[in-house]
Formats: structure tokens, C-alpha cells, sequence
DNA sequence: GACTTGACGATAGACGAATATCGTTTATCA
DNA sequence: TGATAAACGATATTCGTCTATCGTCAAGTC
């Protein structure tokens, strides 16, 4: 570090440079803070460059960072699949995994007793559930 | 497809080259069968080659699928980690990753409730439980 | 409107995991 | 024991994901 908090805009990390509001990086916004489910980045790209054309995938993965960093999004790692992201901020949840259309949901809720499931000696600091299947849609019924 | 099934040896699957029994294919079944947890394919080329110096990763690859295809191993896919491979046979169970060693252990039992968490209208069909924490050695504990 | 520089798009490169290739070794069996 | 081809080790290649680079564009500011 050089001079360290120079003068004002010194929140919580590092000082980084005056972020700039542009169409393509609200758009990406838009799109991951309206999903109710996280997306990957290929999906990201698909839905934004809907709504700017043109937009491509470095802006998605810089932009996907930032906003990691910046903690309003959260990574939501499915087993052998590449990374998704979904908005933070929401309850504790886990996961839905669609495997006819690949698309994965939010559920709320989580089964109680995983606390005790590990024998003793294990120390259980978190968890994760992954619920596979078919989601309304694929399945023909409403939502 | 030339002349299809030519003779006999025509059974479930296609008619494999018979298979011979090497040093290597043993020690790597050996290592995968007697670990109590699921191996990365590293894990398995250095636990292999303390018994059978020299043995390749190609070699690893190549027995690791064929026993999977035999069904003797299971894929164990762990969030954002690369593919390990454990013993198949064993009852229902589920995975414990250590933060502190990486190693992941198998997990008697299976939390209640979990086909009542998704809303209606999902169909659940499988499920995934993944505990993370730090295991007994790691913690200074006993077994 | 002009300037500064953060952000952009395109794309080459890095990276780790997995596969394909190929000459050599060796299990199997007549 | 000798012939045959499965299996081997080494390594080049591929693959998907992600990062770095760079010339251009445009948001923010005066």
C-alpha cells in the first residue's frame, strides 16, 4: 500500500477505481438480480446480449467479479458443472437441478438434522443440498 | 458397423477385448477398493505409484473408467472440484468435505424430509447432501 | 464540447483436466 | 518359448473455462 486511504471514498476494500455506469454492465445487473435462480455465464450472455447487442463475454465475467466482490452476488457451484451466480442477500436456501431442461432453482427450506448426520468427531460448519429432478415447466404442469 | 456381432463373446455390453491382469490395473483397483472415501485421479496416481513406481496418469484414466463401466466405481462429484471415484455397492450415503485436509468421507444416513422440501410441481427424483467442515484428524480427535 | 480514463469487444493465451497417439512392454496362451 | 495384441508410459492434443491484452468507445466532469 502507498498513502492508503487517501481521502474519502475508502468504504469496506480497496480503493478501486470510480466504477462507471454503463449499458451493458446494468444490463447484466438487470438480468442476474431478476432471475430467481442462478445463471452461468453463458446464459448471462444469452440474456443480456438480448437487451445489448454486441455485449460480450469478457464483460460478462468482469462484470460478474465486480459484482462478486461487491457482495450482491453470490457463487453456486452444482457438482461437475461450471460455476453459477445468483443475487446474495436471500435466506438460506439450497438448490433444484431441472435435468430436462438443465435449469436450476431456488428452495427455500432446509432438512433439519444435518447437524447430526456426520459421526461424532466431525466438526459440521456448513452444507449443501442439491435436489434433482424435472421443474414444473418440464414436467407440463403450471408453475 | 462392418459385420456386427461376429462370433460369441457378445455379452451385456460390447464385446470388450478381454482384459488382463497387470500390476498396475491391480494396484490401482486395490488402492480405490480399500480407501473408505472417494479419490481424485491424483490422489489415486500418487497412492498407486508408492506400489507400483513408474505407473502414468493415462493409466489411471483408463482403469478408473473401465470400472466405472464395469460398475465397480462410482462417479462422486463434489461442488466446483474435479471428479472422484469411489467403490460402488455401498448403501445410500452421502459426503463430508474437510476445509482443512481437502479429503471428502462418506456419511452414513440420509437427513428426513428432503422429498418434501421443492415446491409443488417439481418432481424430485434424486438428491445430493454435502457436509463441509474439518474432519477428526484435522481437528486433533480421534477417529 | 473537449478531455480523461474506465469500460468495452475481440481475441489470443493460460490453465487444468481429460483424451488420443504411438512406440514399447508384457500378460496370456498355444 | 514364441507369437499376439492388450496394456503400458510418455506426451502431444483437445477441450472448456477463464484471463490478459489492446485498440476503440464513451461515461463522467469541467
Amino acid at each position: 500500500m502507498t498513502d492508503g486511504k487517501a481521502h474519502s471514498d475508502d468504504t469496506a476494500s480497496r480503493a478501486r477505481p470510480r466504477s462507471r455506469r454503463t449499458r451493458q454492465r446494468s444490463v447484466i445487473q438487470r438480468v442476474l438480480l431478476e432471475a430467481n435462480r442462478p445463471l452461468g455465464t453463458q446464459e448471462i450472455l444469452e440474456a443480456a446480449q438480448a437487451k445489448a447487442p454486441g455485449l460480450g463475454i469478457a464483460t460478462v465475467y468482469r462484470t460478474v467479479h465486480r459484482m462478486v466482490e461487491e457482495g450482491r452476488l453470490v457463487l453456486v457451484e452444482m457438482p461437475g458443472e461450471a460455476p453459477r451466480y445468483e443475487a446474495s442477500g436471500k435466506e438460506h436456501h439450497h438448490h433444484f437441478r431441472c435435468r430436462a431442461c438443465d435449469d436450476v432453482f431456488e428452495i427455500q427450506g432446509c432438512p433439519p438434522g444435518l447437524g447430526n448426520l456426520a459421526p461424532k468427531g466431525f466438526r459440521i460448519e456448513d452444507h449443501q443440498v442439491v435436489l434433482y429432478g424435472v421443474c414444473p415447466p418440464c414436467t407440463g404442469m403450471p408453475g
